[in-house]
DNA sequence: ACAAAAGTGTTTTCTCTACACCCATGA
DNA sequence: TCATGGGTGTAGAGAAAACACTTTTGT
């Protein structure tokens, strides 16, 4: 096919803006950026995409090298291709957003020694375009956890109501009714009570509760409103 | 940067789901293809990113080139990476909706000589992956009209509530009950009533609406109940 | 005793839906 | 006159929101 040979070719990365859950603040994985141009400011974790892999494997790969995470919930946010987004050279780049728990991120990897986790609400300064990044797909997830339990990917496998909510309030900046909250996710039918309690987060004691299995990433009718 | 040097480089290409509105039915621009492989399967229109232009701007020029249109509504849908996804050379894809107003096509393109436009519950075999391309496409203008009057783009600047809601049951593969529809639209308070009536559409004559300057574009508290 | 979260119930408001009904008019 | 879409009104179902209230237990 002579047709593809006159047109230009280009450098295609993934980026990975990475979402976790801790101390009721939702947060990002962030590394500081070591070298000009734009040294000082922090970055999402990236890398380039190799002649053998789809974009979306390109960032498992990713994620598996600066986490040491396999498996994790990843989903494609949008591509970002403007000429001069990198001054050095052009890179077309891939943007997903992935969910993981906090508890199980592996710190102790070289190339995360300097990462930090940032609360999304107080982002320190990104380089190049990747602030819009981090809007973009905070925007994602507050679709996807607006009709799926997408949430309960950044909390640990058992979890009280309490936990459940301030997630959501922290995913969406905003207060939800206590008794309405409850109600809401106890009438989707996705959620199973374990016979245990949690005694640390109040003197009462609460439920723990479960993902019902199959149902993590069954799209609901509408959890939040959202828009 | 050394550090760039090592990474493989892409085509890379957009492709564009065109949506039109006409006699009834939402349809789709496809143009056959001419040569092995998948000869005589149809595509959509794409065409090969260059150095100086984002991905967006070579949507817009596909589209100018193609239909002779420019100005077009045209948003992101995804990127598809697959290595194998084209057999003869790796070519990432992104894709793009657009959505013109049929009556403003240009037919006497050389390059759209031969296209044609598809229903879109009634399309032939695509090439490749385009038949995903279109499916994905098609949900996110459902997502968007739910949120926006984004329909508007695929009718003429006057148009009645009979056409409006013909353009959303045509896009939402559903009925809509014309008195709630109607109630619905106008409590948006986006509509603007022209004192001019259609006549041709109905016995008793119709008032022609258009869209309020600036709320084309607005976000919506919600119009249709999608998922 | 008090605070703080767990958990339940009630009331009000709002939206969606179905459907009845009259109007205007061309065939 | 009859069929067809234009346009308005209303009753009922169901969801969301606001909020009262009771339970439990560590301090």
């Amino acid at each position: 096919m002579e047709y593809y040979k006159q047109h230009p070719r280009f450098l295609v990365a993934v980026d990975c803006v990475i979402f976790g859950y801790e101390a009721g603040e939702l947060k990002l994985l962030l590394y500081p950026r070591a070298f000009e141009p734009e040294k000082g400011k922090w970055s999402l974790m990236g890398g380039f995409v190799q002649e053998n892999e789809s974009a979306c494997e390109a960032a498992h790969r990713v994620l598996a090298e600066t986490t040491g995470m396999n498996g994790v919930f990843l989903e494609q946010v949008s591509a970002f291709s403007s000429p001069e987004r990198e001054p050095s050279e052009r890179v077309i780049s891939i943007v997903h957003f992935a969910l993981i728990r906090i508890d199980r991120f592996k710190k102790n990897r070289p190339v995360t020694a300097s990462a930090k986790w940032w609360p999304v609400n107080n982002l320190p300064p990104l380089i190049f375009d990747h602030d819009q990044m981090a809007d973009q797909a905070l925007k994602r997830l507050q679709q996807k956890a607006g009709t799926t339990l997408a949430g309960s990917e950044l909390l640990p496998s058992k979890f009280t109501l309490l936990q459940l909510r301030n997630l959501y309030e922290a995913i969406y900046q905003r207060g939800f009714d206590p008794g309405n909250f409850r109600k809401k996710m106890l009438s989707l039918n996705v959620l199973e009570r374990l016979d245990q309690k949690n005694s640390t987060d109040s003197k009462k004691g609460a439920f723990y509760y479960k993902v019902k299995p199959n149902k993590a990433e069954k799209e609901l009718e509408r959890i939040v409103k959202y828009l």
